[in-house]
DNA sequence: TAATTAAGTTAGATTAATCTAACAAATAAA
DNA sequence: TTTATTTGTTAGATTAATCTAACTTAATTA
């Protein structure tokens, strides 16, 4: 069985892996700064995992996950959003209060539990943020690709889910009035900034950075 | 904050001093022995516990909880008791089920997660083994004091906790078909082994051991 | 009340997760 | 290609929770 803090390890690698395809490895002052240690931390750690035979990992190589690794990180990504998506529904929290009480409430070891949480759900798909679900046999619905600075000045979206989780950008958004499910028009996009210019639900028009588009996931 | 052991501790002293009135305090022996622990690490426990204002101890004496700690135990065994009921009534598990998930459930750190649980739950007064859920404010349902045993023979009563929560216990009752609110007649109290002839919801007919009905709590 | 037993403590060690400070390897730059 | 910089590792220490073995205090009993 692994440890509360083993978990967090195999999360955090499979999050930065899993973020820009074609670098399925992390490096270990990367990973260290992610979780908030020091990297003479972060190598003892490796070398654990490696003797459990969670990750791969050679002496100042890069750091990836193993199949059982990537079996074990799901599990908890899994958790974590069932827990998510459990808060937001059912207890009323908002978009922006849900991450950090699911961040313990994934370490809880049961697999009745979650199979039981997963049913009372109805088997989301997604997390309030848009995320896919892990399945109980490791599938993952299939993540939804486009952001709001694919569109074209003219065309309309709707927000499926956030890229970018941090609270100070979902707080943004529920400033905005954005959430799942709003519908977003691309009035202008600005040649010289790259900013654009959007209505929201066909009603406040507003100016969005380059950074605030490249983090919403939408859909036609 | 205090620590996930930390608590544990806590919780375990709130169990024994209230058990038996009129001894509201543990000896270190006897507390490493409901804990697991050997009586060497209680000790240092105890130690720890008192510079931080949790517990009353002098060196070779008794242990017992101070006001705060005793308001930290009852906020444990408040969360404790709410997952129960969660799990019993939202997620359809079994009366003996229940406890070794809310173990670990328990220790959660979010304020506002207990309190929209509780709402979400219609704030309930006992759990699922009937005993008295404490409110947020500390104040505790008065808990039910009468057991099987204290009836004479031809006497009916419901079932409304019990007072041993070992899974082996709750597993025979469930083989007996008997849960919260089952009702039961005393037919014949057998002098001999005080055992206790009793039907069971009217239907099948049981004789049952002291022991046994000294764990069921009742009313009539 | 002195001896025996039960209860409780201390000292020293261990494991997991962390740190700092010093060092080594790999990569980038001049 | 030598130097400088970034990246990663090692060694040694710390804290929390635990253990064993030896010791001390308190309680019981003969």
């Amino acid at each position: 069985m692994l440890s509360y803090t083993e978990e967090n390890y195999l999360k955090a690698l499979f999050k930065i892996c899993s973020q820009c395809e074609g670098r399925p490895e992390a490096g270990t002052n990367e990973m260290a700064a992610y979780l908030g240690v020091k990297p003479a931390t972060a190598t003892d750690m490796f070398k654990k995992l490696k003797e459990k035979g969670l990750v791969d990992y050679e002496r100042y190589g890069k750091i990836s996950l193993t199949e059982i690794g990537k079996k074990n990180a799901l599990t908890i990504l899994r958790k974590h959003r069932l827990w998510e998506t459990f808060l937001y529904q059912k207890l009323d929290f908002s978009w922006d209060e849900v991450h950090e009480v699911a961040e313990q409430l994934e370490h809880i070891q049961s697999e009745k539990l979650v199979s039981k949480l997963e049913d009372f759900l109805g088997y989301p798909e997604f997390d309030p943020h848009g995320d896919p679900i892990p399945k109980a046999n490791g599938d993952m619905p299939p993540a939804v690709k486009m952001i709001l600075s694919d569109l074209k000045a003219g065309e309309s979206c709707r927000v499926v889910a956030v890229k970018d989780t941090s609270v100070l950008f979902l707080q943004y958004l529920k400033r905005l009035g954005i959430s799942i499910g709003t519908k977003i028009t691309v009035i202008e996009k600005v040649s010289f900034d790259g900013s654009l210019q959007i209505s929201i639900d066909e009603q406040e028009t507003r100016n969005v950075s380059v950074k605030f588009a490249d983090s919403l996931f939408v859909a036609k």
